[in-house]
DNA sequence: CGCGTATTTGAATGAGGTCAAACTGAGTGG
DNA sequence: CCACTCAGTTTGACCTCATTCAAATACGCG
């Protein structure tokens, strides 16, 4: 549960019933090997998945092969709430390390978060980060260079494994991707995401030795003109009081 | 309000106290010119809005003036519910024709809403199409050709129209888009823009006598590729238990 | 008419893609 | 311990799709 506690209370300090409503809830954990498919496109989930471990992405691929890598996610992230309504996934989910998983049936979920205020404000701010961040991934790969979303993505990847509880201290966190990945998320190929990872080695922003690590945050900044501000790491709870105010028995959106 | 309750009840059926409760919340309604700013970046909006006339756009611009319109925004769209959260805006939201904006004051949005089953419903559908049309559009953006951008954008946005009950019945729907637009929604310069454009006039895909008219959807949607399941235009209810299984006084996300 | 904005077209340039071959490193098995 | 494999990475040569720059044209609109 470490890593699901971990990432609702970076939004909203959980009370001690909502923290055993939801370790109370049915629910199960599975182990995953690497490139296996937790979701695919047209599937009816029925479940919700929080990422426990290790990391897998967000895909879409295209009739001839073309593959889109929409996004990734960190321990602490949560797939699919979408699955609250009951359609179709419009895209696929896949490890990419061993992961470990736990799910929960959708009502089962319902029932132990939807009742609790501070759980439902974390998932809420969950929500609308997550948004922030496609938004921000339609920007990188429609109007950046191809050094600029590398490092961008870098440094998303970096503030995320953060907040996740992952990563050193500063500049730190290891992200175990591979340059076939980066071109697939950043609509780049693999070999000239491999150029310009060479360049920004030569350049002395990052270090490549098996695992890709920051050596030169701020210059990275610098390179991929990246504003943090659109994770709302300033993350703070919802005004308590903002259901109850005039309705005392009733939780919402 | 047609627009908007247009919207809400593709998703779900609402009651009569249901629209009254939103009927007689406290609310404005403002008219703007094209080029207006709605949403500013880094604004605390503390309103959700929802436009019922006209076109926007959400956008982000970086440091040296590179613009990406992130999506269009159709009658009856809601934003932003992330005003929910008091996070200052990431993004930019700006008509690019004349509009008629409502607007409800946060608290008193969730008074009218937060607490009937069939308006959290329909609101959760609409912010789950939403970001599978964000989803959409990074695929767009970094794996297709300038073409295949095109094509499905157009195809998206008639789509959309219609759902807004604009357009007429079949291929129709005018888009009242610029190349500029296009080109900074799609990662594309104006000039090839227009370049693609006019081959796909003479291909007899589109016509562009002012406004952008589709004239052969079928090889329009073979070019794009074009499958619009991601749109979930399927919608259906959520089931009007859900909520209510177990605890029957709370309603929930 | 005259101005500003959008579009079109041409020619030259460039960022990134493709193809192909060599290289690295972590298993795995003899 | 070495050979073999397989996946990922690197590098070079060439190509192409899209950009940029520039000039011409069309289109409202006061």
């Amino acid at each position: 549960m470490d890593a699901f506690f971990n990432r609702l209370e970076h939004y909203a300090c959980l009370s001690a019933p909502a923290r055993s409503r939801i370790e109370n809830a049915v629910h199960q954990t599975r182990q995953y090997q690497p490139r296996t498919a937790l979701v695919q496109q047209g599937d009816r989930l029925g479940r919700i998945f929080v990422l426990e471990q290790g990391w897998a992405i967000r895909k879409k691929e295209l009739e001839d092969g073309r593959r889109q890598i929409l996004n990734f996610l960190v321990p602490g992230d949560i797939f699919d709430l979408q699955a609250l309504i009951n359609s179709p996934a419009d895209h696929g989910v896949e490890t990419i390390t061993p992961c470990q998983v736990r799910s929960f049936e959708t009502a089962a979920f319902i029932d132990a978060a939807g009742t609790d205020f501070t759980i439902l404000s974390s998932l809420w701010w969950a929500t609308v980060q997550e948004e922030a961040i496609l938004r921000e991934q339609i920007v990188r790969v429609g109007r950046m260079t191809a050094i600029e979303r590398i490092a961008h993505l870098i440094l998303e990847l970096q503030r995320r494994t953060r907040i996740a509880g992952l990563g050193h201290a500063r500049g730190g966190a290891a992200l175990p991707i591979t340059r076939g990945q980066i071109a697939d998320a950043l609509g780049l190929s693999p070999v000239h995401v491999s150029r310009t990872i060479t360049v920004m080695r030569r350049m002395g922003l990052i270090a490549t030795d098996h695992v890709l690590e920051i050596l030169d945050p701020e210059s990275l900044v610098s390179v991929a003109g990246f504003d943090d501000h659109y994770l709302h790491l300033d993350a703070s709870p919802l005004p308590a009081d903002l259901f109850s105010r005039q309705k005392p028995m009733t939780a919402g959106l």
